[in-house]
Formats: structure tokens, C-alpha cells, sequence
DNA sequence: CATTATTATGCATAAATATACAATATTAAC
DNA sequence: GTTAATATTGTATATTTATGCATAATAATG
């Protein structure tokens, strides 16, 4: 059914240009862009499409694309990296080093840190302090090192 | 009044754990937390804490502390690193290469880009096509070169 | 202190969003 | 094609969030 996606995408465009406060405003500006729908599909379109609801400072709530990936994604991503461009990883105490193929790391380091931030209900990632990353060694620093092995075992993807 | 400053602390505490749905669910969790209060204070605290209200993937809508910026907060502060950090502003045809001091380009251009991509009611900074930063110079590519004087302006903070 | 100004909160309710269910449309399988 | 299975949407409504107004709590001022 392509008029969902053509109507999804011209919501995706609209909420880039537009400060859009309800559903119904929107419903307004689709009407005049040839959509006609009701609110309760908006309500669904929103959902399917990631559009997070956040608060201008010192204004209202408006919808607005999002562009940070959510957890699970982030997480899918990362751990088939790790399969692609990990050439090595080793420990000591509350240290991992993780060396990567050249130029790879600081953009996994900067996945493992969206994870262990924005990460929902993955206690793993919520054990690690920080990463540091130069072009392809990444250092990630645990809060405790009993962790360590569930750790790397999560970023490897074998508890998926 | 330290009692909403404390709570406020809390709910942020809260929803980095939890994964939380509605106000009322939230109101709850606080409450054995020790703070009894309306869902209307709590309405009110969403909206100063600026959490945002996001879809998890293929779930519901939950609440979440931003980690983002938002548009008005991230222009003072790129306005306020170019006052500092700015050496000096050139610019060719739709290219313009903005000199910063050692270590600062990258995390400004960072800054600009989320600025471009975010930016509610700028329509100045939609005229970025990209930037690429080294350590000490960044590059901002426009998509055309007639609007370079009001983004430079812009940039400056010379149109607040 | 007492008094005034400011801020925070609850109550009641308005406004907005999400959803169960039924009806339609779309796609797949034959 | 026809029929069955799947997906999309609207209607009506339940659920949830935001807010006007009144009150209480806190802070500022003399």
C-alpha cells in the first residue's frame, strides 16, 4: 500500500519544516499537501515513523524526527560491526581494549556510548563508565570489573 | 524551594532505569520514592526536565531523558564558542573555511551539523549542505552560495 | 515578625493521543 | 479471475496529558 509511505514520508518532510505542536495540526498541513486522514492514523504514522515528542526550552512539546537511532537498532548495529571490524580484544582489570581495523573505532566507540546512555533495560551497557577512541583502538572503561566478561560477550553479539 | 529541584533529580533517576510509559506509572515509582504528587506537577516537571516522549522500536511510546540538545540552547552555545574560538572566517563561492583554535573544529562543527539537522524555524542554517572538520579548521559547504553572508552573520550571533 | 510578591501544587476539566473493533482495501495463493 | 489472509483506516471512545484557576508554600522586603 503505497499511500502510507508517500503520506509517511510528506510527515517526515512537514515535521522538518514545520513547528507541530498536535496531531491535528498536522492533520491540517497533510490535508493541504493532498493527504486526507484521520488523527487516529496520525497517531499510528508517528509511532511507525520514530517521531519522538520533545519540549522546546521554554516552549511547548512538538513532534520532531528523530535522529538518534533507539536502543535495539543501535545495538544490532554495533554487534554486527564488532563481527565485521574487530580484530582483537583484550583486558585488564576494569579496562577493555578493543583494536579495530583503521578508522572504524571512534565511530563504534561513539555506538557504545549512545548504548550505554539511551540504552533501555540493557544493564550490560549500563555498567560502562566511558570509551575512548583513537583510529583504530577503542578503550572502554567498566565501573566494576566483575562485568567484564558479560560485557564482551553483549558486544560480540553472543547474547543477543 | 529545594522539594521540586529533589524530585525533578529523581524522576531523571527514574527514567534512566525504568522503562515508563505514562505519567501515572511514573507517579507511582515516585511515590515509593517519597515524593507524592499530582500528575499535573508531573506534567509540569516533564516539561522543565525537557524528557522527551520517544517510541521504542516496535513498542510503545515511553519517557526519556534527552540526551540532545535543543535548537535554542545549541545556538548559544556555538555562538558563544565562536566568540571565543574563532580565528578567522574565509569564504570562496559556497564554501566557507572557519579557523578555530587547536581541538575546537571538530566538536563545532558537530554543533553546526546538529544545528542544520534540527534547527526549528532557522532557515538559515537549512541552507548547510554538510561541514567536515579537522582539528583547527572547519569547512561548511552550502547548498548555495547567495544566503553565506546571513549564516556567517548567523553563526556570529550577530542576528540573535 | 508582618506583609507582599513569587513560585509551586492540587483540583477539576479541557485538550490531545491511543486503541478496540468494524469496515475496507490490498496482497497472496490458488 | 476468486477466495483467503493480511494490512490499512475510520469511528467511537478510553486513556492520557495539559492547563485555568484557586490555594498553599516559600522567598523577599521592610
Amino acid at each position: 500500500m503505497k499511500t502510507k509511505k508517500l503520506r509517511q514520508g510528506q510527515i517526515a518532510k512537514i515535521l522538518e519544516k514545520e513547528f507541530v505542536v498536535t496531531q491535528h495540526q498536522l492533520q491540517k498541513l497533510l490535508a493541504r499537501a493532498g493527504h486526507r486522514v484521520t488523527q487516529a492514523t496520525l497517531s499510528r504514522d508517528m509511532k511507525e515513523l520514530g517521531v519522538i515528542y520533545a519540549p522546546a526550552p521554554h516552549g511547548p512539546y512538538y513532534y520532531k524526527i528523530s535522529t538518534v537511532q533507539t536502543g535495539p537498532l543501535i545495538q544490532q548495529d554495533l554487534q554486527n560491526r564488532f563481527s565485521k571490524y574487530v580484530v582483537n580484544i583484550s583486558r585488564t582489570d576494569n579496562l577493555i581494549l578493543i583494536k579495530t581495523l583503521p578508522g572504524e573505532a571512534s565511530g563504534m566507540a561513539r555506538l557504545i556510548d549512545e548504548l550505554s546512555m539511551n540504552g533501555i533495560k540493557q544493564t550490560e551497557v549500563k555498567e560502562i563508565l566511558g570509551t575512548i577512541a583513537g583510529d583504530d583502538t577503542i578503550l572502554v572503561i567498566m565501573k566494576n570489573k566483575v562485568n567484564i566478561p558479560k560485557i564482551i560477550k553483549f558486544l560480540k553479539g553472543t547474547t543477543p
